[in-house]
DNA sequence: GAGAGTGATATGCCT
DNA sequence: TATCACTCTC
């Protein structure tokens, strides 16, 4: 044991040995919070506390999950395989898969992942005639999501309008179309655990008493649903540990409640609190400026790291005329920076928007010097790789629509969009799936169909007794998509997919260490999913892979500030630090999105161990046009002594309106005028006063006429959608 | 059913 | 600018 706590500081020794009681350990970039979480696991098993199975532990990706569970291995001789860690949305999956019945799922429901989602969604307005240039596609997921991440059914919603009426309806029709699919979408997979647990009582009360000790990572980014969810599982006795930093929340924009951080303090009634602030990442001056922009938020918990490390160097400042200038600065800096040592690996290239990251490839392709962008597609999400997992679902699962209509032809074998339409209709008239519709049919479009469906049966029936990689492999072939892409121009690529997808298949039974013959007890570590290719398709939708196969060579990093939280590297380039881009436009408007950009900007600085650089530009190409922009606010949050201007630093402008040598409005400001005013006479970023709920501010306005509908961000009573027909909207 | 042509549209991207 | 989704034409 005590080898376990060696080289542990003081409050990180503190933290990992707490007493069962529930604790929040608010840890700061670069301070040890993935070792405090797993070393507080080992110690538990390890003094006889709780046994691995009454240890649950929440992450939000599969790569931290995996990290914890290779830590752990690594400190502890016991097999992790078992035990409860990982993701939210897998161990929902995993729960949901054991008691599928309770929770009214088949137990061979599938999983749709946000483009599965999307064409589900545009397959239910198209068969309910909807409109859906009145209420487009992209729209209704946002807002089924949204709902289901605050905890909310389609009944629970709250009615304000006619428009938001219909959002409602088309909502719940939604579910029931999922229902009736044996589909869950990813929000979908926490509610439904959630209502399963609340709901069954024998049930909640075996995972409690199971769970002694639940453990949460990244605790600042769970929504309001996930915090029930483990409010749920925790009941009275357990003690949850929650480790989060609130200055690295980034994704309230997509449903995350920091709010969670202190009513969780309040609802568990928190003793222990414990703050990690010693950093072991970055030297002094970085750490300085970190400190001094966040200082400028409000509603912190309050933190300040600190290093022993020295100052080290200044932060370096550029400022460009062009982005392209910016771009050949950076890999003159780059050119040295490997020169002096450093690996490319060692060296990220970090930006507030994907769509900056063109002009810096360009620049280093030009240089030669090896690069890899982050984002993008990923392995999982590729056309044909989608097309292959749909023909296993449907093996798997009849009765999804999604996969069905996704391949009834593809490849093509003539059965057009009039045989499809057909087969819909015979599908609603009868309340059943498309699959389950072909009998219906009759005459010619049934018999190319029926082909379809028997190629299906004969497919099950062939794969039937085979391992996992030899059905994908059979798939490929019977499907015809292998011939497809062969006499496709620019199909070896995805032909190198498929295979690759049968290696996968491959990996995944050896890695996961899937075993048919595992022992099926009810509510127990190990839980028998119906087949490992059931387990498959959720593991290929749970987990969408890598983006890139060029993993392996040493390039110099590209990313979005997003992507690279939790990461680190030697040097850091923050480039277009911007007024408009970084903080972006769209969250200049109101107070949260600033602070939110804010904190974005210290998730950025804390990436960088001993060289941080950040540079801007006058003026960038953007969408084809040349905008012109104003350096950052977030210059003027920084500590002038850390910092090291490389180009001479120009007092052109102030952010009060009683400026300087600049007469005439920055560009950028006057773009972002004529952007925001609407025919309507109301303005993005207005504040206004609804009868109903209070004041809040225009983020968005998009139709006309009668149409036209505005998106209002309430503030405490959250988005809202308005039609301004028939809103009552008051200017403040 | 495939390809060309059109137009709109443009943060962040985990599961 | 560049991509994507959707319509139109053969």
């Amino acid at each position: 044991m005590s080898q376990l706590l060696q080289h542990l500081n003081e409050p990180q020794l503190a933290a990992v040995t707490l007493p069962p009681q529930s604790a929040l350990i608010l840890a700061g970039a670069g301070s040890g919070k993935t070792r405090v979480l797993t070393t507080r696991i080992a110690w538990l098993i390890q003094t006889g506390q709780v046994s691995p199975q009454g240890v649950l532990a929440v992450t939000f990706t599969n790569k931290a999950a995996k990290e914890m569970l290779t830590r752990l291995s690594a400190m502890l001789p016991i097999n992790t395989r078992g035990m409860w860690i990982g993701t939210f949305h897998g161990l929902c999956n995993r729960l949901l898969r054991a008691h599928h019945r309770d929770a009214m799922l088949p137990q061979t429901f599938q999983i749709l992942d946000t483009q599965d989602q999307l064409s589900a969604i545009k397959r239910l307005l198209k068969s309910l005639n909807v409109d859906d240039e009145k209420y487009p596609p992209k729209n209704l997921q946002y807002f089924i999501n949204g709902a289901k991440e605050q905890g909310l059914r389609a009944h629970q919603v709250e009615v304000y309008d006619d428009y938001n009426r219909r959002f409602v309806e088309l909502f719940a029709a939604y579910d029931e179309q999922c229902q009736r699919e044996g589909v869950c979408d990813f929000p979908e997979l926490m509610l439904r655990c959630y209502e399963l647990l609340s709901r069954n009582q024998p049930l909640r009360e075996h995972y409690q008493a199971r769970f002694k000790h639940i453990l949460v990572d990244e605790f600042q980014d769970t929504n309001p649903l996930q915090y029930q969810w483990l409010k749920l599982l925790a009941g009275n006795h357990s003690a949850m540990f929650a480790v989060g930093d609130d200055d690295q929340s980034i994704y309230a924009f997509r449903g995350a409640n920091v709010g969670n951080m202190a009513q969780f303090e309040r609802e568990f009634k928190v003793q222990n609190r414990i703050k990690l602030e010693q950093n072991y990442r970055s030297f002094g001056n970085i750490l300085n400026a970190a400190n001094t922009l966040i200082a400028n938020n409000s509603k912190r918990l309050g933190k300040n790291l600190w290093t022993a490390q020295g100052e080290g160097e200044p932060i370096r400042i550029y400022e460009a005329m062009q982005d392209t200038q910016e771009a050949q600065w950076l890999v003159e800096e780059i050119r040295g920076l490997i020169r002096d040592g450093f690996n490319r690996s060692d060296i990220a290239c970090l930006y507030r928007a994907n769509a900056q990251s063109r002009v810096l490839e360009h620049a280093l392709f030009n240089a030669g010097i090896p690069y890899r962008v982050y984002g993008g597609l990923r392995f999982f999400e590729r056309a044909e790789i989608k097309h292959a997992l749909a023909y296993l679902r449907l093996m798997e699962n009849a009765h999804d629509d999604t996969a069905f209509a996704r391949v009834v032809n593809f490849p093509t074998r003539g059965i057009g969009a009039r045989s499809v339409e057909q087969l819909q209709d015979l599908a609603k008239q009868h309340g059943t799936s498309l699959y389950a519709a072909v009998p219906y049919l009759t005459g010619k479009p049934g018999s190319s169909i029926g082909a379809f469906v028997k190629m299906i049966e004969a497919m099950r029936f062939e794969t039937q007794n085979l391992p996992l990689p030899e059905i994908v492999e059979h798939i490929i072939h019977a499907s015809g998509l292998l011939t497809h892409y062969q006499g496709e121009k620019e199909g070896q690529e995805r032909i190198e997919n498929l295979n690759e997808l049968v290696n996968a298949a491959t990996a995944f039974i050896s890695e996961e260490g899937y075993r048919m013959d595992a022992p099926a007890t009810l509510g127990d570590a190990e839980i028998q999913i119906a087949s490992p290719l059931a387990a498959f398709l959720s593991h290929a939708a749970l987990e969408a892979g890598d983006n890139q196969a060029q993993a392996g060579m040493d390039a110099v990093q590209m990313m979005t500030v997003h992507a690279a939280k939790g990461l680190e590297f030697h040097a850091v380039f923050i480039t277009g630090m911007e007024e408009g881009l970084f903080p972006h436009e769209n969250s200049i408007t109101e107070e949260d999105g600033l602070q939110e950009e804010r904190r974005l900007m210290y998730v950025a600085i804390t990436r960088a161990r001993t060289k941080l650089y950040l540079s801007f530009s006058q003026s960038r190409m953007l969408h084809g046009q040349t905008r012109y922009g104003l350096r950052s606010r977030f210059f003027d949050e920084l500590p002038e002594a850390t910092l090291k201007w490389l180009t001479p630093k120009v007092q052109r402008y102030t952010h009060s309106h009683s400026s300087s040598a600049w007469d005439e409005l920055p560009p950028v400001v006057e773009a972002y005028r004529k952007k925001a005013s609407h025919d309507s006479g109301w303005r993005i970023g207005q504040s206004v006063v609804h009868a109903k709920f209070g004041e809040g501010v225009i983020v968005n306005i998009e139709g006309s006429g009668t149409d036209a509908r505005v998106q209002i961000n309430f503030g405490r009573h959250g988005l809202k959608l308005l039609s301004l027909a028939v809103a009552k909207l008051e200017a403040v």
